[in-house]
RNA sequence: GCCGGUGUAGCUCAGUGGUAGAGCAACGGUUUCGUAAACCGUAGGUCGUCGGUUCAAUCCCGACCACCGGCUCCA
């Protein structure tokens, strides 16, 4: 009960993000004799619950400059609280992408009015100038150090730095942390103009909600005022083109947790028109790509999910179910045959208590008695059986029973099942965020089943759509995280084949190589059932999303017995790919309002063109509108706006709607047979014959130009 | 789910222990103008919901709901 090693000292990574290195040897952590020997509390933690890889000494020394000065504002801030908050229980302190950060436990519950004050104190530890001085110690006197201190957490991850690797700590003024470092020389490199405390938030110790919350104080340094404000400035612009804002200035969605529920979107009508502008570019590409289309239903029998192994895993992500009374022959013949059963029981005991007298037959009258009752019982309790049925929570075995559904030969393979799957999960409340993170999706889905033979270039394949259709977007920034298998646990966590993962993953690997692409591979990350790759990309306000999602699934496939019939007869288990270039609705449009910051191009814009007469002067006006008929008949989305409010009103409304083209007409232009353009953002470029304009709106929309 | 914060008109925000305002948007008029905002007027709110304290609550207290910032999670 005391101290289970290694798990209660897991791999850790002390002071940073994970990062690649190389796989670390177990960790030993103290003795339990050690511990005891100082009198500690056997620690309660959990362990971290993935294995985060910590940094090399080589990989630290290598850090930049900025993260090197980031890292010792974490120090700075930490002195500054010990000194207002001596009571103060210290974590860890890393540097990040935007700034810095430390963990903190303590009484008071700090608040962003508690800032000035910190602010004011880390001032004066760089006016201090002290040296940040490094010293080695001993696992034993570091132990007994943090220990003489109380410092539970710092005693905790002691343990995560593994036996051989130099424990050394830093010491600025009266300020004393474990830390490989590395920092600037003095706290007086950094410029107290560049520091910025953030926001305080919670976090849990080593990530595990079973442990304990720790307060977190996240700030930002730069290397003077200047880059500071600039960087502050551009946070403020990348919140302008938060979809939730844009979505709300645009008419794009709403939520109505009141009357619908939170996380579930209502597409308005300009929001549904992307969404079926993604749709259809969508079933062309497919169509292209020799998919083909199916529809199923929003739900189905609970046996569909236990078959394909997301109940009972899963089933706190999906809704609960709904339960039918209904029962199908064979169960009501059994129900029936068990209610008439009890029946007869009953009117047993009843006679034979009717015959017994309660006195003189006083032991065998209370055991029929108590028999009578707890038949009735029995026969209260609504044993009826129930139908239950989800909502799906993915599309996959649906299109399994769809596969099922028809006798299947070598020769249909590949099939491509494509589906525009509308998914509900139970995503805990305190996950919810805008469109991109919601309880019901519609997921651009398919599945593609294949043979062994077929799979590399069917992977190629889907792999070439990604990059299609990141052209056409203009994605640039995205990584492609390709997920494999751990070897160790096979048949634990990965279903134990392990040369289909060789193969498999081998396959993949190749393609992502062939195909040039930026790509990181991550062990011990594939879905139980596969390798897969999956997309990521940064929104405008800086989180980063899974957007796309690309898995080999060789095993569920398997659990349904789906099989086609081979040239040699036999009977075979497909190989399926699971593939969603675009992800959802919901969270790539979410995406493309950030991407765009709202100002969609003309192929996807709510409303592509609107008409802007000088005047409401009646010939203009049926100039006008015959040019707005004209383009409503070939299918653009186009608005008239005739009346008499002065031109500068009628571009600023435009303008503001984020319309992409205004044809400005007066009567110069009509005179003429023209239009004048103006691109939204871009300005007036110009007067154009109408035929002219006309058609480079229609070419525009149908290339799907950027 | 957890920690913290927030909740006033469609939007952005004022405000007070004695039942509420502004600008923009909307609506009705007027305005006939060449590339980002013409003028006048009208209407609009159970101050998130429920309970408590009080003679009196939008304001103070509590619970709940939702949202926001994080953490955890994300098939």
């Amino acid at each position: 009960m005391l101290l289970n090693f290694p798990s209660l000292f897991p791999m850790q990574n002390d002071e940073s993000q994970p990062d690649e290195s190389q796989p670390q040897p177990p960790n030993p952590g103290p003795s339990p004799e050690l511990v005891n020997r100082y009198g500690l509390v056997p620690p309660d933690f959990e362990a971290a619950k993935t294995d985060v890889q910590r940094k090399t000494l080589d990989q630290r020394a290598q850090i930049d400059e900025l993260a090197r000065l980031r890292h010792s504002c974490a120090h700075i801030l930490a002195t500054a609280v010990l000194r207002l908050w001596p009571d103060a229980l210290l974590d860890i302190g890393p540097w990040t992408e935007d700034g810095f950060y430390y963990d903190f436990d303590l009484k008071h519950r700090f608040s962003p009015d508690d800032f000035p004050k910190i602010e004011e104190e880390m001032r004066k530890v760089t006016k201090e100038n002290q040296v940040f001085e490094k010293s080695i110690k001993t696992r034993e006197e570091a132990l007994a150090y943090f220990a003489g201190k109380g410092q539970k957490f710092k005693v905790e991850r002691l343990g995560d730095i593994p036996e051989g690797e130099v424990i050394s700590f830093y010491q600025n003024g009266e300020f004393v942390d474990l830390c490989a470092g590395p920092h600037v020389m003095r706290t007086g490199n950094v410029k107290p103009s560049g520091i910025k405390m953030l926001k305080v938030a919670s976090a849990y110790f080593r990530g595990n909600e079973k442990n304990p919350q720790l307060q977190r104080l996240y700030g930002t340094a730069f290397k003077n005022k200047e880059e500071l404000d600039k960087w502050v400035t551009m946070q403020e612009e990348a919140k302008k083109r938060d979809h939730r804002k844009i979505g709300a200035e645009m008419g794009l969605f709403a939520f109505d947790a009141e009357y619908v529920g939170p996380g579930l979107a209502l597409w308005l009508p300009k929001g549904t028109v992307l969404v079926e502008e993604l749709e259809r570019l969508a079933k062309e590409t497919e169509f292209q790509a020799g998919y083909v289309r199916v529809k199923t239903p929003h739900l189905a029998k609970e046996k569909m999910y236990k078959t394909s192994g997301h109940l009972p895993y899963y089933a706190d992500s999906m809704f609960p179910p709904m339960e039918l009374g209904e029962l199908d022959g064979e169960e009501r013949q059994q129900l029936e045959a068990e209610i008439s059963n009890l029946r007869a029981k009953e009117a047993m005991h009843s006679f034979e208590l009717s015959q017994l007298h309660p006195v003189n037959d006083i032991a065998r009258f209370l055991s029929v008695s108590d028999s009578l009752k707890s038949v009735r019982q029995d026969l209260e309790k609504p044993k009826m059986p129930v139908t239950r049925y989800y909502l799906k929570a993915m599309n996959c075995p649906h299109h399994h029973r769809i596969f099922a559904a028809e006798p299947r030969s070598y020769r249909d393979l590949p099939l491509r099942l494509a589906e525009y799957g509308t998914n509900y999960r139970y995503e805990q409340s305190g996950e919810l965020f805008g469109l991109m993170r919601v309880r019901a999706l519609n997921m651009n889905d398919a599945h593609l089943y294949c043979t062994a033979e077929q799979f590399a270039e069917e992977f190629r394949a889907v792999n070439d759509m990604y990059l299609k259709y990141f052209k056409i977007f203009g994605i640039e920034k995205y990584q492609m995280r390709f997920s494999t298998h751990d070897p160790a646990r096979l048949g634990q966590k990965f279903v134990n084949e392990p040369e289909l993962w060789k193969k498999t993953e081998d396959m993949v690997r190749q393609v992502l190589i062939d195909s040039g692409i930026n790509y990181v591979e991550v062990a011990n990350e594939a879905a139980f059932y596969g390798p897969k790759i999956d997309v990521q990309v940064w929104s405008a306000i800086g989180r980063e999303f899974t957007i796309a999602t690309n898995q080999v699934d060789f095993a569920v496939p398997a659990r349904f017995g789906l099989t086609y019939r081979d040239r040699d007869n036999t009977d075979k288990t497909p190989l399926c790919i699971h593939r969603a270039p675009l992800g959802t609705h919901e969270r790539f449009i979410g995406f493309l309002i950030e991407h765009y910051a709202g100002n969609f191009p003309l192929w996807l814009a709510p409303e592509q063109v609107r008409v802007l007469t000088l005047n409401d002067d009646a010939a203009l006006v049926d100039y006008a509108k015959a040019i707005t008929a004209e383009l409503r008949a070939n299918f653009v989305r186009v608005e008239g706006d005739y009346g008499a409010d002065p031109v500068k009103a009628k571009i600023s409304d435009a303008e503001h709607a984020r319309v992409h083209t205004m044809l400005v007409i007066g009567g110069r232009d009509m005179e003429a047979g023209a239009v004048s353009v103006r691109l939204h953002g871009k300005g007036n470029i110009g007067a154009k014959p109408k035929a002219e304009a006309i058609a480079d709106i229609l070419a525009s929309i149908r290339e799907r130009r950027a």
